[in-house]
DNA sequence: ATGCGATTTAGAATTGGTCTATAATTCGCA
DNA sequence: TGCGAATTATAGACCAATTCTAAATCGCAT
């Protein structure tokens, strides 16, 4: 994603464009990807910028507030957080960690019983646990 | 759930059923219900039964491997440990942290691709996330 | 340049959970 | 019934992820 795309990224979804948030934004949303905080301090350490860890942590909730990531629990150790954020459904890979995306298009769900009285959906996530092959 | 039935299924398990892990067992599989360890712990002092928290824990984490109880990561501040272990799915509330159990009986899913080469399928788990109706 | 609100920062604090070393309990068995 | 071995329970130290705090810095309109 070119720097100008992050640029209008960010105004787009009412968060002010500081030269911290472009890093991690740049970071993140540089493919589809699901990335833990720390991952995400070690890339922008790699890639020489300089940003404290309180502020990744900020800016990353800050982010999936405004919409522009998504975070993910799927592994109660840790926040994971996707540069996908249209709907879609998830393979975890136990024993990596690892996660992959399954395209939401032509998944359906049906049998699903009425939800609870006075709520409304907010979302639908499908999470398939898998583990290799064992022969 | 009764104090023998409640034995003969640590039992079941190949759990040896000590005075502890007969009450967190008697404490969570009380009813259907998602507790967290700290739940658990409160109910525990509030009968009066003392158990460390190290063993509650202990315990947890051995009921959850030996299927006693089911372990969900959907909330990654902590773990939630479900009393039912069939398959099922849940709605998840987020204003109150709340989960309710959707029975898998009847729930189809369409449309998924294949698994991702060399892997099993463990499990499939179903979150809807639902908030209070706002109007 | 100056002031001010917003942002960033280092490091302390918090939280949920695990580990360690010791103490207590239980088991197999003579 | 009693003893050593094995298992389990415990307090408290420890750990990793995340949040908080209070001070420093930035961006920019005056």
């Amino acid at each position: 994603m070119a720097r100008t795309d992050i640029l209008k990224k960010l105004k787009q979804h009412g968060v002010m464009p500081t030269s911290q948030r472009i890093e991690v934004a740049t970071v993140l949303l540089a493919r589809p990807q699901h990335l833990s905080a720390e991952q995400i301090i070690d890339k922008l350490n790699r890639r020489g910028s300089r940003v404290s860890k309180a502020t990744v942590y900020n800016t990353l909730k800050l982010f999936g507030e405004q919409g522009i990531v998504k975070e993910l629990s799927v592994d109660s150790t840790r926040k994971f957080y996707d540069s996908t954020t249209h709907p879609h459904h998830h393979f975890f890979h136990v024993d990596s960690g690892k996660l992959s995306d399954i395209p939401a298009a032509q998944v359906i769900i049906s049998g699903l019983p009425p939800l609870p009285e006075g709520t409304e959906q907010e979302g639908v996530e499908v999470l398939i646990r898998v583990r290799d092959k064992r022969r």
